[in-house]
DNA sequence: CGTGATATTGATACGCATCAAAGGTAGTGG
DNA sequence: CCACTACCTTTGATGCGTATCAATATCACG
C-alpha cells in the first residue's frame, strides 16, 4: 500500500498537481466537463508521495477502495496463479488508469507494483460513484475507460491465442509505441520500463525466447536495442510481423 | 442484425418476458432496485424474435447502439484479424451480457453470432445511460458487469499465456461448468454449444489437438464425451490439470 | 568493487501444428 | 424417407517452434 498519511495534505494545500493543470488531463480526462465539476472531481482525488521501484500500489485479495490514474512512471499488474507463479496481466504507463478489475468483487484481483519511480492519483471509488451519478459526462467517461480496458484485453488474448513469438513481441512493441505517441512522446525510441522476464511472462514466452527475438530483430535492422532503450528502425516490417502476413498494411495498434 | 420490427411491440403488449418475471433476473440484475425503477429499465428493453444458429446479433465495425443480455441460447463473439482469419474472443451463455467492448469507440469491435437458437434482451445504451444516471444501484451494477468482463478476460489471458493444451481445455470446461452452475443447471453434465473448431480457435489450439485431448481425458476417465454432451467424471483431476500442478486444491473458476 | 539479478547465447528435447485421410453428423432436396 | 453433400470430428505420421537446461556476459546496486 502507498503511505499517503501526510503527503496527501501537503499536496492539497500547495494547490499544485490538480487535474486542471495536469499535463495528462487530455489523456486521462478527455471529457467536456465544466470547471466547477472538475473541482469536485479534483477534490476527491488523493495524491500520495511517489512509489519506488518494487513498491506495491495494492495487493491481490485486499479490499478494493480506489482506482488509480498513473501520473508518471509505470506499473505492472500481476496475479499469483494457484500453482504459485506470478502471472503478469498488464503494464500501465502514465495517463492510464489501473485497478478497475476489482470493482465487481470489491476486492483486488491482481497486485500492482511500480516498475520505476511512479506517482499516481488515487480516486476513491465510492466517492467517484457519487460524482458520476451527477455528472453525466463523467459516468460516460468511466464506462468508456472500462470498455477500452476490455477491448485491450481482448486484443491481447487475440495475440496470445494465435501468434508466434515474433509477432507477439512485435505487437507489444507497437502497442507501447502507440501509447507513448498518445502522450506526445516519441513512438520510435523509448525505454522499456519492464524486464525481459516481465515481457516473457506477459506474452507467454520464455525469457530466452524474448532475448533471442530482440537480437533477431536487431540483425534484421528492424530494431536497435541497447538494454531497455529500444529504437524502432523499420516500423513496416514490425507491423507485417505482428499481423503474421506481409500483404496488409498495418493499422495502429490500440488506438483511441 | 436482428429483425425486431414488429415482434417487439407484440411482446410489450403481452406483458410477458419482462424483467420482473424473468427467471434470469437474479443473475442478470442482482440489484436492490425498487419496482418502479425496474419498470423504467424494463420499458427501455427491446425484445426481438430469437436468432437462429448462424444469425448475427451485430457485426464488427457497425455503430454501437446497445448491449444485450442473453436470455436463452449461446453466442460466439469474434473478430476478423488483419490477416483475414476469424478469432473467437468469447462465448456468452444465458444470463450473460454481451457487447460492452463497443462502448468506448461507439462501434462494435467484434461480431456476435448465435451458436444455436438464441434470444436476447436488447438494451439501448443511450437510454441505459440516462437511467443509470438516476438509479445509483444500476450504475454500480453496470460498472460491476464491465469489471467482471475485464477480470474474465484477464483470466483467459492468463490461461492462454502460460498453459499447456490440456490445462487450457480443463480450464475452459471448469469455467463453463461454473457458469452453468450459476444458472442452477448441472455443472457436471452439459452441452457444449460451440464446435471443436471454435474451442480450438478460442484457446489458441488446432482442432486436432482439441479432439485428441478430449479423447485423452476420456481414456483417463476424467470426462465422458458424446459429441457435444460432456460429463465431468473427475472434477479434481480436471482442476489439477487446469492449474498445472497437483498439490493445490482447485478454486472454482470465474466465480461471482 | 563485489555480489546477486538480469540478459544473452548455444544445445537438446518435447509439445503442438500441420498434413493427410477416414469416419461421423446434420441439413438439403429429390 | 433416403440419398447426397458439406461440414465436423477423430486418428495417425511428421516437422517446426519454443521451452528447457546450461554456461557466460552484463548490469544494477549497496
Amino acid at each position: 500500500m502507498t503511505d499517503s498519511s501526510n503527503s496527501t495534505v501537503l499536496f492539497r494545500h500547495q494547490n499544485v498537481n490538480h487535474c486542471a493543470e495536469c499535463s495528462l488531463n487530455p489523456i486521462c480526462l478527455p471529457v467536456a466537463i465544466d470547471p466547477e465539476e472538475l473541482d469536485r472531481l479534483d477534490a476527491i482525488i488523493q495524491r500520495s508521495r511517489p512509489l519506488h521501484r518494487g513498491d506495491h500500489l495494492y495487493w491481490e485479495e485486499t479490499p478494493f477502495e480506489a482506482i488509480y490514474a498513473v501520473k508518471a512512471g509505470a506499473l505492472k499488474a500481476y496475479t499469483t496463479t494457484d500453482s504459485g507463479e506470478e502471472q503478469v496481466t498488464g503494464f500501465y504507463l502514465a495517463g492510464e488508469v489501473v485497478g478497475m478489475d476489482g470493482i465487481h468483487t470489491e476486492q483486488h484481483m491482481s497486485s500492482a507494483v511500480a516498475l520505476e519511480t511512479t506517482s499516481v492519483c488515487e480516486i476513491p471509488f465510492d466517492r467517484l460513484q457519487e460524482l458520476t451519478q451527477n455528472i453525466p459526462g463523467l459516468q460516460n467517461h468511466f464506462f468508456k475507460l472500462m470498455s477500452r480496458e476490455i477491448q485491450a484485453d481482448q486484443q491481447l488474448m487475440l495475440l496470445l491465442s494465435k501468434k508466434t513469438a515474433e509477432s507477439r513481441i512485435a505487437s507489444m512493441l507497437l502497442s507501447l509505441a502507440e501509447r507513448y505517441k498518445r502522450r506526445r512522446l516519441s513512438d520510435q525510441r523509448f525505454r522499456l520500463p519492464m524486464s525481459r522476464s516481465d515481457i516473457g511472462n506477459y506474452l507467454g514466452l520464455a525469457v530466452e525466447t524474448v532475448s533471442r527475438i530482440f537480437t533477431r530483430f536487431q540483425n534484421q535492422n528492424i530494431l536497435s536495442v541497447e538494454g531497455k532503450e529500444v529504437t524502432i528502425l523499420d516500423r513496416d516490417s514490425l507491423c507485417k510481423i505482428s499481423v503474421g502476413q506481409d500483404e496488409p498494411s498495418c493499422k495502429p495498434a490500440r488506438t483511441g
